[in-house]
RNA sequence: GGCUACGUAGCUCAGCUGGUUAGAGCACGGCACUCAUAACGCCGGGGUCGGUGGUUCAAGUCCACCCGUAGCCA
């Protein structure tokens, strides 16, 4: 096929802020990381756009569990975020924040170009209000009692035993997640965008555009009947605010979307292209959203009509897939199975991954399974044994017979057109471009078998051992590695590093599309070595292994059980508030009964030469006789105060929680007077 | 609960608008080879196509119901 250069422009969904990267969200990059890679191979202008999604309740409340601010939580992330997908061979373009300038100035132009053409529109509403927290509580964070089969503890949205839905208002004893108290119904004014407004255009673009399961599904709206949507949330909330609406935040799947253009603007910014060229109504450039199956409204219904509102084009296509399980079973902290992307990265290499994704991977919904077993078998037989293989047995005659040097001519032309030609190449290319990576990688390897079948018949190893065959030994070797270069060029999109070190190894530039006509010839390759090594399936354990543990550690924090619940955290104080507090080594000299009090002990404490006079509420757990002569700790530097038995000079420290009291002591060797620092 | 999908050999998947004895890769068994990361080559065994009922000359393929899995319900 003769084509023109494109010019496209391909988004992954946005991750959120508040977690980690793991393996189910790799499915999507990797997928559209391929065809990004694909389209650059054969040629095309091809930018890669992604962000963080940062704002909303959970990631506001996330960082006020943490301590930290929403900036400094989403700050974090990106970072990590960042590193994961480069080192999986994610090559964005850009990766940016929805938390950004840019955002919020083109959320703004599209707000009020929504907003002049009569879109949106206000309505009071009545939602459940935390009347401690001061917030009005997401679906999410309301539990209660299923009103349909009264299971427990569930959320305010969907029942976890009995699947069905309802709304927060419906469940029987309502709590706040957030706080425990019990919310009430408070009312508010919400801003809508006018959703039915776009109707017809969006029935017919579904239908025009986007897989027919999908505008399946979107049917199901159509039929029941489009509604406006609720574009805002009341403060506080880690947002936008809504221009001249004080304390009216855009809801985060607003802004989410537009995160793409922010991205894509900032990157035109830094490499000097036109913003306008892409976003402008009728642009010529291509436009793609590679997302999951559970946020497919927003894109399909939501995001083309928000583009359309304001007067910008619209995707030419949105790509769904399915979610990924893991031996046959959605991801499960319990079974170790839920991966994080940098856990995974710790144990096995990221191209192992990108291949057996690659082999799963067609353009559908249908999630895709993660079978451990079979990814061991799969890439060791599919990409060592039988790929690499071809490499390693062709590469040891030529570098030790021939120094290195290929023959000036491919003993079987049938054979390399076969496998490169353009009806192969295009077959493969087309399999590329509609998303058929599984039918790609299987035709890849079906050619992988000729060739190992092709030098299986010429048998080098019997050839180099009989007199005044070289050229023929030579031509059969030079042959293999010709082939084996054809494979590493259909592999490239999915395997960069293994295409980088064959690039090493045979001594070329760059693959490329074009290459497949251009065989190496009468040309000095380099030594040989592993380019990929074989999955061990011990290291597999230990990366489940440690799975498990990494959730233990993620439950003990969440779970901050006990104690921390019962009694947060204070406020943060700076080192300079610390150091105001003089703590000492007291030893105590002297413990007694304090006629009248039900609490008290009074101590005489000695801290280096200074004698002090402490009452200190530790009758109900030490008696006198067992405190004299310790070592503790006390506040030295506490203004005196005059109690009902006497003047207290500071304070011992304990612990206490469960109705008991534990004396803190120093460790053997501390005397009294030092410093605690 | 409603909806959209999916359920084919031990594993992962193909099977287009219904039509000869249901296919592939891996795994497994046998043979052979030794150039190769115990890789490669040849041969072979293995499935009542989730279940039940129906439409049809003919159903994995269409319909109904049931069971199981996943997602969505703004």
């Amino acid at each position: 096929m003769n084509q023109n250069k494109r010019k496209i422009l391909v988004t992954s969904a946005l991750p959120y802020a508040n977690g980690p990267i793991h393996i189910g969200h790799l499915v999507e990059y990797i997928q559209t990381d391929i065809w990004v890679r694909f389209q650059r191979l054969r040629g095309n202008d091809c930018l890669y756009v992604c962000a963080d999604d940062a704002h909303g309740t959970p990631i506001m409340l996330r960082a006020e569990k943490e301590y930290i601010t929403p900036e400094a939580l989403i700050a974090r992330t990106l970072e990590e975020h960042k590193r994961d997908f480069a080192d999986f061979f994610v090559g964005f373009d850009n990766f940016y924040s929805t938390h950004s300038d840019e955002n919020r100035e083109i959320c703004t132009y599209i707000y009020e170009q929504l907003k002049a053409g009569g879109h949106i529109s206000q309505k009071t509403i009545e939602q459940f209000y935390d009347p401690v927290k001061e917030m009005f509580l997401p679906d999410r964070f309301i539990r209660g009692e299923c009103p349909y089969c009264h299971t427990t503890d569930q959320y305010g949205d969907q029942c976890e035993s009995c699947n069905r839905t309802y709304t927060p208002t419906d469940l029987v004893n309502p709590v706040s997640a957030i706080s425990g108290s019990t919310p009430v119904k408070k009312e508010s004014v919400h801003f809508f965008f006018n959703l039915p407004d776009f109707e017809p255009m969006l029935k017919e673009w579904t239908r025009n555009n986007l897989q027919k399961e999908i505008a399946n599904k979107l049917d199901e709206w159509f039929t029941a009947g489009l509604q406006p949507w609720d574009i805002s949330r009341d403060k506080p909330y880690f947002g936008f605010e809504i221009p001249d609406e004080p304390g009216k935040y855009f809801y985060v799947w607003l802004d989410a979307p537009i995160g793409y253009f922010a991205s894509l603007k900032n990157l035109c910014q830094r490499e000097g292209l036109d913003y306008n060229d892409f976003v402008k109504q009728d642009s010529e450039i291509e436009m793609y959203h590679f997302i999951g199956k559970d946020i497919m409204y927003f894109h399909t219904l939501f995001w083309p009509a928000m583009l359309e509102g304001s007067g910008l084009r619209k995707p030419n296509n949105v790509f769904v897939h399915g979610f990924l399980t893991v031996n046959g079973q959605k991801m499960s902290k319990s079974r170790g199975t839920f991966i994080n992307a940098r856990t995974y990265l710790d144990y096995l290499g990221p191209e192992y991954l990108r291949y057996y994704f690659a082999a799963k991977l067609g353009p559908y919904v249908d999630d895709i399974d993660l079978n451990f077993e079979d990814f061991i078998f799969r890439i060791n037989s599919d990409l060592v044994g039988k790929v690499v293989n071809i490499a390693s047995r062709c590469a040891g005659f030529i570098n030790k017979r021939f120094e290195g040097r290929l023959s000036s001519q491919l003993a079987d032309t049938s054979l390399y057109e076969t496998i490169g030609g353009s009806d192969c190449a295009e077959k493969i290319a087309n399999l590329y471009e509609s998303r058929e990576y599984s039918k790609a990688m299987r035709e890849i390897m079906q050619l992988a078998d000729e060739v190992n079948q092709y030098i299986d018949s010429h048998k080098p190893w019997v050839i180099s051992k009989q007199e005044g065959k070289d050229q023929e030994l030579q031509d059969i070797c030079t042959m293999g590695l010709n082939c084996f270069r054809l494979l590493v060029i259909y592999l490239k999109p999915v395997l960069p590093e293994l295409a980088t070190k064959s690039e090493l190894f045979l001594n070329s530039g760059p693959l490329n599309w074009e290459d497949l006509s251009r065989p190496l010839l009468d040309h000095k390759i380099n030594k040989f070595k592993p380019l990929i090594t074989r999955v061990e399936q011990e290291k597999v354990d230990a990366m489940i292994e440690a799975s498990k543990e990494n959730l233990q550690a993620t439950e003990s924090l969440d779970n901050a059980s006990g104690h921390l619940k019962d009694n947060p955290l204070a406020d943060e104080i700076s080192i300079d508030d610390f150091s105001k507090v003089d703590l000492r080594i007291a030893k105590i000299i002297n413990a007694e009964q304090v006629e009248g009090a039900d609490k008290l002990l009074q101590l005489t404490l000695d801290i280096g030469g200074e004698t002090r006079n402490v009452f200190a509420g530790i009758k109900s757990a030490y008696s006198p006789e067992e405190l004299v002569g310790k070592l503790t700790v006390m506040v030295a530097n506490l203004a005196p105060r005059k109690m009902r038995f006497g003047i207290s000079e500071g304070m011992v420290l304990a612990a206490g929680g469960d109705g008991k009291i534990y004396l803190l002591s120093p460790d053997d060797g501390a005397e009294a007077g030092m410093r605690i620092k």
